[in-house]
DNA sequence: GAGGGTCAAGTCCGT
DNA sequence: ACGGACTTGACCCTC
């Protein structure tokens, strides 16, 4: 477990060596399925291993650089391609061949060991497919499997044996909302329901959904989704986040932070918050409004969202990732 | 090496 | 109906 007294700012998924550049050799390798399909079987299973074993030797070098970083920001979130097509039927079989199990126990177990040595926060966000409360019962059955291949990760790491000790966050989505989500959750692995954590979106359900599954899971509170849902700038002292934060049982929570791109916003102030009702009297949509920004250009939001951090860790979203996480933290943060 | 077409999956918004 | 947005543009083929 990692140290509940540290005050965490995080990124997710890539490393950026500078504005506009990925990492070289520090980012994650894929591929698809149209791809596979055209190769052998055993050609497919040299080239699936090939992948997977690269981005096993990445995922450590990734964690190491964030583990060289200040304990500040020692918080990362974990591409969800590690391991490509895992959860697609043709290709399953893959990771359960002996000689890539013991690849996935030996790599994973690496990575694990050598985040809990550093004090590295990680987690996992699955993507926009995993739908666990969608009304279609074949979606919630691929949902549990796709959530599951996360689990599967995080139990070869070593996380999910005690609440929250690893975050695996998803959006309520779907048309069954949060009594979808406690259903699906008695589907799910000890681990898998450790390491769940529900995060409030910008349209369907939003805060107040989310606060249905307060005895149900960790929340995760995304001021900015909460802002283009509501046009509130939501506080740190507000009675809802306090029972976001009680969801937690005691574990130091999560929030995410992300602001709206500086060009859809047409005064570009950095100093004063957006005005969610005159950008939409302007013509600005919600749609619009979503998109993430590349750089965290908006001062007054950061003092906003930085106000969270005596509560919560922050993980950012934003499209220039540590480059515009770093510079933000260090608006704050002097070390 | 550069450029362009393509990519497993869900859901919603806006045009 | 379709493109774009979301957790991350990257991959693959052709020239």
């Amino acid at each position: 477990m990692f140290n509940q007294n540290q005050h965490r700012i995080g990124f997710a998924c890539k490393i950026q060596s500078q504005l506009g550049t990925a990492h070289k050799d520090l980012n994650t390798k894929s591929t698809t399925i149209t791809h596979l399909k055209t190769l052998e079987r055993t050609v497919a299973y040299n080239k699936l291993y090939g992948i997977a074993k690269n981005n096993l030797t990445t995922l450590l070098a990734q964690v190491k650089w964030v583990a060289q970083q200040p304990p500040h920001l020692r918080m990362f979130r974990i591409s969800s391609d590690i391991l490509p097509a895992y959860t697609h039927d043709d290709y399953t079989w893959v990771y359960f061949d002996p000689e890539m199990l013991k690849l996935l126990e030996s790599g994973f177990a690496a990575v694990g060991e050598l985040a809990r040595a550093n004090d590295v926060r990680l987690s996992f966000h699955p993507a926009q497919y995993c739908v666990l409360a969608s009304d279609n019962p074949g979606v919630v059955e691929n949902s549990i499997y796709e959530f599951e291949y996360h689990a599967d990760m995080i139990r070869y790491m070593g996380y999910g044996r005690t609440f929250q000790d690893f975050k695996c966050n998803v959006h309520v989505g779907g048309k069954r909302g949060p009594d979808g989500i406690k259903e699906a959750m008695r589907s799910l692995s000890s681990e898998a329901r450790n390491c769940l954590t529900i995060e409030n979106a910008e349209f369907t359900w939003g805060l107040d959904a989310s606060l249905e599954l307060v005895d149900t899971c960790a929340l995760v509170l995304d001021i900015h989704h909460h802002w283009i849902m509501s046009g509130e700038y939501i506080k740190p002292t507000d009675a809802r986040f306090k029972r976001v934060m009680d969801s937690w049982r005691g574990v130091r929570p999560v929030i995410h932070y992300s602001v709206s791109r500086e060009e859809h916003v047409p005064t570009h102030s950095t100093s004063v918050k957006p005005d969610l009702a005159a950008l939409k009297a302007g013509g600005l949509t919600s749609a619009k409004l979503r998109a993430h920004s590349d750089m965290y250009w908006n001062q007054a939001c950061n003092a906003w969202a930085y106000s969270f951090n005596e509560f919560a860790d922050i993980m950012c979203e934003s499209k220039e990732k540590n480059i515009a996480s770093f510079k933000f933290a260090n608006e704050f943060i002097k070390f």
